[in-house]
Order: C-alpha cells, then structure tokens, then sequence
RNA sequence: GCCGGGAUGGCGAAAUUGGCAGACGCAGCGGACUUAAAAUCCGCAGGGGCCAAAAGCCCUGUGGGGGUUCGAUUCCCCCUCCCGGCACCA
C-alpha cells in the first residue's frame, strides 16, 4: 500500500489506518489520532464567547426541568468526587435540552466557612480574598470540563447581595417566634473555637476534626425552632418517593419520634430542696406497677438537691459524670458497664402511693427525654440487669396472652419486654391488654394532673450561632434600655467588615471591631451593642436554590411567581454526607417559607440521587494516602471528556467508583476510535451522503442500521429508567465496534462481512446518531463530530434521536434448545417462529435426537423468541 | 440490638419481566503492521475435564445451605461476611 493518500474509501481491501499511521510524525496538522486538546480547546473557546449558551428560558411555554448538583465549598480545586457529581448532573441536563425541556442548570458557591479563616491565619490573605481567588479557579476548572452551567444565576453565598437574605429570614423568624435566644449546654469544638449544631458531632466529635473531642458549655445561643416542624418533617418522607430510601431511613433516624407518657413523681420529704417532683418519661406506662426505683440521670438538675448534704454520694456521681463524659468521647456509650448509686431517698408513684427508691444512674442520659426513667426490671433489659446486679425488686405486670383463654399462662421468661401481652398485679388496669392500657392509664394520668402522653423528639432545635467571622452577620442588637432588639429590615444588609486581624483565641472576632459592635439602638436611639455571632453556613444552604430562580432580586430573596415555575427541584444531585444535614435544613426552610406565604410546595426536592464515592486502591482518595486523582492532571493528560466519560463508565452513578488510570486509558482509546472512524466515513460533501436507502436493505447493512437503533432504544431506556449511565456508554461502545467492523469490511469469524458495502446514506445516519448519543456524556468531541458531519445548527439544538421500533426486532434469532433445563443445542430461526415449527426443527436435531432416545417427553416449553426447553425422564 | 445497601472471572462491571451468566471495559495471552518499539488493528480468554492436537463434547460455577419452578444471579426461608446509618433513646 502507498504511504498515505487522501482518498478515503468506505470499504478497503485491508486496514487503512494501519498504512496511513506510521510515518506520521504526532505533531502533524492533519494526524489522525485524536487530539482532545485540540479540539477541546476549539470548542472551549467558543463556549467561552457565548455567556448564554446554557441559560435557561424565563416564561418558556416548554415543560421545566430543574437539575441541580450540590453548591461546592470553594476550598481551592475541584476534586474526583465533584466531578462525578457534576458529570451526573451534566448529563441528564443535556439530555433533558435534547428532550426538548426548559432546562433550569445552574452553579453556585458555598462560600462561608471555617478554612477560609484558617488560611486567613496561615497566610495573612483575607478571607474573602481567598475564598473568590479559590471560586475564580473552580470555575475556570468547570468551565474547561465542559459543563454547562447557566453562569448568570451564580450564587455567591459570602456576598451581601446574598446573605442580606439569611439576614431577611432570619428576621422573619425572629417575628414569628421560630428564632429566639437561649442559653443552653452546646457542643464547642476546641479546634474551630466555636458552637457546632448537634448535626455536626459524630460519636462526639467534631465533624471536621475527627480527632478532636468536642466539649460541653453553657452559652446564650441563636435557635431556630425546627422541631416545630419535627412531625411534618416525619410524615413527609413518606411522600417523598423519588428519594432514596437509606437518606428517608436516615432523616426518619434522626428525628427520632417517640410516642410516651409523661409520668411526675413526687419527691418523698422534699421540703426545701425546690424540685419536689421528678417527671418521667416512658414508653410502657403500662409496666408502671412494676417500677421498683426511678432513675436518674448523674447531671440532672435535682441530683444537686439530693445530694446537697451528702458529701461522699456528690462524690460518687461526679465519677458518673466522668464516666459518662469518657464513653461519649470514645463514642461507645452503649459499652459502658451499667451501675449506679442509691440516693436513699424516695419517689412516689402517683398511680398506687408506692414509695420507691431514687438511684443515679451512668446509663441514663440527660439529652434524652427527660433525663429520669422509672425503672421496670420484670419488662425492660436494662433495667432488668441493672437490678439483678443492685438486688433490687422484680416485679411481673404483664403476662403473654395465651392463644386459649382458659389455659393458665406460664410466668414468661425475664425480661418480658413485647407489648403482647396482659396487665397483672396493676390495680384497677390488670386485665387489659398493653396497647389499651397506655391510652387509659395515660388519660388517667392527664385527668389527675401527674402526667399525660407525650410525643419526644432527638431532633433538637438547629442551634445556629457562630464565634466565627467568616460567615453571615446575625441581624441583632442588644440594647441597655430595651434589651435584645432585631435590627430593621430596611437597615438590611449588616456588613460583615473586612480588614481584620482574625486570631483563634476563641470568641467571636467581630467582637474587637468597635466599629462593628457599637450600635445605635433602632427604638430609643441610644447605644447598642451588635450581636458579635455569625450563622451556621448551613443556614445558606437550606434556600440558595430558590435564589438561583431569580438570582438578582434586590427587593426580595426571590420572586414566588418564579419559585413557583421552577420548584420543586426536578432532581437534585449529591452525596450522601449531606443526607442529614443540609437535606433536612433545607426541607425546614422550605416549610416555613411556605407558611409565611413565599413558596406554594411543601419539598423543596422531588427527586434525590446520592452518588457513590470515588475512591482509589479501595480506600477514600485523601491528601495522607497519597492516592489523589486531581481532574486538572486527567483533563491535561486525556482530556475533559475522558475523564467525564471514565467517571460515568466506570460504575453505576450509586455506587463507589475505584480509579484505575488503566480505566481511563481505555476511554481515551475509545474516543479515539470514534474520532477516526469519523475521519474516514465522515463525507457530507459526497453526493451519495444524502442519497435514499436501497430497499429493501440486507445483509451487512440491515444488521448495522438494527444495531444502531437497538442502541438508540437501548441508550434511551437505561438514561431515562434507571440512569445507568455505564451501560448507556457500552451500548455506544458496542455501536462504534460494530459500525467500525462493518465499514472498514474487515473479516472475522463473528462478522463474516468482508465485501459487503455500506451505503455512505447509511453511514452517515449512524454518525449523526452516534453524535447525537455522545452528546450528553462527551460533550466536546460530539460536537467536533458534529460539525465534520456538516451540520449548521449546534449540537445544543439537536434533538435526541428517536429509534424505529420495527427496526430494532431481529430477523432471526439464535435459539437455544434446553433438555430439563440445560441448553444442548442451537437452532437458527426467524424470530418469530411459532412453536410448533421451533419444536419440530428441535426434535429433528441430530444432538437433541440422540439425547431423547429412548425417553419419554413429559413436556415441551416454548417461550416466544427466548428458548425450548423439552422436559425427559 | 434496629434500619438500609451489598457479595457475580485476575479487576471495574452486565444480565431491565424467572429464560443461553460474564455484555462493555481494564489487565493478560496470541497474531498482523514495524528493523524494533510505541500506537493501531484482528483474535483468544470463568474454572475443571475428555482428546496427540484442534474442532467438538461433558462436568461445574453468581458468598454458604435449603426451597419453589421445566428453568433461579433474579422469587421464598435460614446463615456468613462487608459497607453505611442509628443506638443504654427509656
């Protein structure tokens, strides 16, 4: 074969690329290996001129689709993980463009937090500085991967314009009663020198220093009132089908609803002590004849009295305290050995007098309930090992129901814990079943004013404020004269100031800017000190997504008229870290922007994905493992669409992806085939590109235009059923071998095609197709394939293809022949052969003959373009 | 302890409604091209066995054990292990 020439023919005699490669040097123009940074950077460029290519249509008479991946945290680079993230996210947005959706797409920042104060301290930058240096990177970094985001509605969460709105609500609330002051024990994590939310300690850490124990202090802090919306919180996961159900498990979890009975016992002889009673809460008062002690958590508030003039026993409980504090540290509470100390004293039962022992307890905890239980040794684990150890009193009040009524019931095994179960020895209540018995004997309790059902909650109110200066101001003042004071929403925003010494000495560094704290008081005029705290930054991440519908409102956070258009959140795209998190901020936000009339739905989100991790050598990828894959390195070396691709191909979105370069490797030569099997075919110029099929078509051709709509068909249905985007790209793969094969005629034994031609028609209609696939996976390329197609109109435009489904049927199948279940032999046969043609064909079968010799047939199965199975004994 | 998700070749995985297990890709092996290499292309490939070899054929195989079925990766029961969440929650 001559070296190379121009001439690029459908069907060659052998391989043409293998002639035309070698003597190329790489660096040529006209090389046929794919360069993705060629091209990449062609189209780059062009994205880059055109701002509101991806924007979405204000008032569109289209259907809308919102797509949102979870704002990142613009700590310096994009890692794996966001890529992933935001490959999934490109993805459907693009093919919802292609569907012929109003596609609302947008990015934004989290951008208050702690690490931009840490390297304020570190490197003297401020933090605003850094933190807009780091956005500028990242979405430089967005942009050359490709994703098409709708850059005009950018959220900025650390700018005014912004955060003006957490101040607005945050008022709102104040008004409504949701935001109110108290002083409270809350977790204080030494490192970052502030509050952290209950959501943020995990196993009694700091959720961002896994090695650091977070303490307990009493401070004067900002609530918002959550549990307010603690039951509807509940009761709407129900509905919520579209999200997955180990983040509805999660948040049902975390809730932690829990229905009781409030039970008050009198303190016996507690003149003097001022706690005279002790409340109880349970979840069987139905058991409460059996209690033979109450128990009592070491910090809880009447322990001082009790203790007051025992010396040795206040002793003994601060060693509880200890004990307790420790086990939390170690994060296995559930561990500890369960023991206690008597007090010597008595609680009275309300519902038969009985006077009871009071212990203090290390197994009781102070957070839970009401920080005293009664205990039931007969019908309650704990309780029961705790008084087999102290000797105390065991008291059976429940009996199994026997499945007949006249048998005698046998004492059940200790602890009888079930709810199955009848009242004994329980006064004027023994005989009815437990379930009954809660509703009475809590109605009795309410009707003589010692107690009454009750529902508990874990989930506690959201303690929001902040000893930080890196985040949103909270809009109040403390006034001498008129105490705490909101300041005026027209007064909006309240500047965070800038140029300032930021030190972690603990307090809030706002609190050394006088002329941040000094004040004048909105009601009498006189001076005022500015609230110093700062908001919790998820407070900026329960609403952005509306800002994103109206980005640039200065009247109000949003437009309602324009929430509504775009929400709920079609889908909403991240990782399961946040499953409690910001998903329930954000579920609370939206219900009480929906009772002060701004919103009309009830979730914010219809839709939730979590995507899988990316990790590396089976481990999370991290700084210390040295295991780091960072996207500028893979975008350099493979390009953006390799790695958008391997990230996508690599696993199902849901699960954990392990990164092999080896992997990305073979996307990249993937694409390269592609890019050359346009190179060849691609002819628009070709009379012959255009021409009409023959009809009918056959042979090599009919199978390639089969194989192109099957994977049309297959594409479509694993993007829209079951977003399993890897198979997606193998169906594609498989498109590219098989067109590749055909239309270079090359032979094997699977395709026996060698001089077969392919019509260019047809190969041109595979193209666009292909084209038109890649499109929402490997942006940049399909677009470079686009445009050697000779196509006019942007690949944007394009519509996603539709398949033929007579097209899609085979012709004939290749039918395996079972004997009991074991597949023996094969039979060619149109593919919809009827079963008595498939049978005799089958029982002709020379294998099949010799296998049935001598048998007798009990029966005979065909399942219509499947199998026969014949059934011998 | 409770809840959720998993376990399929050397590896990542596929099998959508109970119907030929391992598509697609990685790594591997053989071949073509090349002086050679790289790149590219073609092919082989779960494990075991029969056969001189190949073709072919047989057995076996989806964490383990049982069941339902003509037929089970898929449905049912029991068990083991792994990952995630919650947890002396009263």
């Amino acid at each position: 074969m001559p070296p190379e020439d121009n001439s690029k023919t459908i069907t060659a005699p052998s391989n043409p690329r293998v002639e035309n490669r070698s003597d190329r040097p790489p660096d040529r123009e006209n090389d046929e290996r794919y360069d993705p940074q060629r091209v990449e950077e062609k189209w780059f460029r062009q994205w880059q001129q055109n701002a509101s290519l991806y924007a979405a249509e204000p008032g569109s008479a289209k259907k809308k689709f919102y797509v949102l991946e979870m704002l990142p945290y613009p700590s310096g680079a994009l890692h794996m993980g966001h890529v992933r993230n935001y490959a999934i996210g490109d993805a459907l947005a693009r093919y919802m463009w292609m569907n012929g959706y109003n596609v609302l797409h947008p990015m934004g920042w989290d951008s208050f937090g702690l690490p931009a104060e840490n390297a304020a301290i570190q490197n003297h930058t401020p933090p605003r500085e850094w933190t807009l240096a780091n956005i500028a990177n990242m979405k430089a970094q967005m942009k050359r991967l490709g994703f098409a985001y709708d850059w005009s509605r950018e959220v900025t969460t650390c700018l005014p314009d912004y955060y003006r709105w957490n101040q607005w609500f945050f008022l709102k609330m104040y008004e409504k009663g949701l935001a109110y002051r108290k002083q409270s024990k809350v977790n204080w994590c030494p490192k970052c020198c502030t509050v952290l939310a209950n959501e943020q300690v995990v196993d009694g850490r700091c959720w961002r220093h896994e090695d650091t124990l977070v303490e307990q202090r009493e401070l004067e802090q900002w609530f918002l009132r959550i549990t307010k919306y603690a039951d509807e919180l509940l009761h709407g996961l129900d509905k919520l089908e579209g999200w997955p159900e180990k983040v509805r498990t999660m948040q049902r979890n975390w809730i932690g609803r829990s229905e009781g009975t409030l039970v008050d016992f009198k303190v016996d002889g507690a003149a003097g002590t001022g706690e005279s009673k002790v409340s109880v809460f349970t979840t069987r008062v139905d058991t409460i004849f059996g209690a033979t002690s109450v128990q009592l958590a070491p910090e809880h508030p009447v322990v001082a009295g009790l203790t007051a003039t025992h010396g040795d026993l206040r002793a003994k409980v601060d060693q509880l305290i200890g004990e307790q504090r420790k086990a939390k540290e170690v994060g296995d509470i559930g561990a500890i050995e369960k023991h206690g100390v008597n007090t010597g004293r008595y609680a009275i039962n309300p519902f038969n007098g009985e006077k009871v022992p009071i212990w203090i307890a290390n197994y009781i905890l102070m957070e839970y309930g009401t920080g005293a239980i009664m205990s039931v040794p007969a019908h309650d684990e704990r309780d029961y090992e705790f008084a087999k150890k102290y000797h105390l009193e065991i008291r059976l009040v429940i009996l199994p129901i026997a499945d007949d009524p006249e048998e005698t019931v046998a004492e059940p095994r200790l602890p009888f814990t079930t709810t199955e179960g009848r009242l004994i020895n329980s006064g004027a209540f023994s005989g009815l079943e437990c379930d009954d018995a809660i509703r009475q004997m809590s109605a009795y309790a309410e009707k003589h004013r010692f107690g009454k059902a009750t529902v508990t909650y874990r989930l506690k109110d959201w303690g929001i404020s902040r000893q930080r200066y890196w985040g949103t101001p909270i809009p109040m003042l403390y006034c001498e004269k008129d105490g705490i004071v909101a300041v005026p929403e027209t007064d909006l925003p309240v500047i965070l100031p800038e140029n300032i010494e930021i030190t972690l000495t603990g307090g809030s560094p706002l609190g050394r800017i006088p002329e941040f704290v000094n004040a004048t008081c909105p009601n009498c005029g006189g001076p005022a000190r500015r609230e110093t705290d700062t908001m919790d930054t998820f407070v900026d991440s329960s609403w952005y997504f509306y800002r994103y519908t109206d980005a640039h409102d200065d009247r109000a956070p949003f437009d309602s008229k324009i929430a509504d258009y775009w929400f709920p959140i079609d889908q909403y795209i991240g990782g399961v870290e946040h499953a409690i998190l910001h998903l329930i901020y954000s579920r609370f936000w939206t219900k009480f922007m929906r009772d002060m009339g701004l919103v009309q739905n009830d979730e914010p989100v219809a839709r939730l994905f979590t995507q899988g991790m990316v990790i590396k050598d089976g481990a999370k990828m991290s700084k210390s493992l040295g295991n780091v894959v960072t996207p500028d390195v893979m975008v350099a070396r493979y390009g953006a669409d390799a790695a958008r691709l391997y990230s996508l191909f690599a696993a199902p979105p849901d699960r954990d992806l392990d990164w092999q370069d080896s992997g990305i490797e073979g996307i990249q030569r993937f694409l390269g085939r592609v890019y050359r099997f346009f190179e060849l075919n691609a002819k628009p110029q070709d009379p012959a590109w255009r021409a009409p099929l023959p009809t009918p078509l056959t042979g090599s051709a009919r199978r390639l235009r089969r194989k192109l709509h099957q994977t049309i068909k297959r594409v479509t249905d694993d993007f829209q059923g079951r977003w399993h985007f890897n198979t997606c790209i193998a169906a594609i793969m498989e498109l590219v071998n098989d067109a590749n094969r055909r239309a270079l005629g090359t032979q094997s034994t699977e395709n026996p095609v060698m001089g077969d031609e392919i019509p260019l028609t047809l190969l041109a209609d595979v193209q666009r197709n292909l084209a038109l696939l890649l499109a929402p996976f490997a942006p940049y390329l399909a677009h470079e394939l686009w445009e050697m197609l000779g196509e006019k109109e942007s690949l944007l435009k394009a519509a996603w293809p539709n398949y033929d489904p007579a097209l899609v049927k085979e012709d004939e199948i290749e039918m395996p022949v079972q004997i009991n279940g074991k597949v023996r032999s094969h039979l060619v046969v149109p593919a919809d052969v009827t079963q008595e043609a498939v049978l005799e064909r089958a029982l002709a079968d020379e294998k099949i003959r010799s296998l049935t010799a001598g048998k007798q047939i009990v029966k005979k199965i065909f399942v219509p373009g499947k199998l026969v199975n014949i059934v011998v004994k």
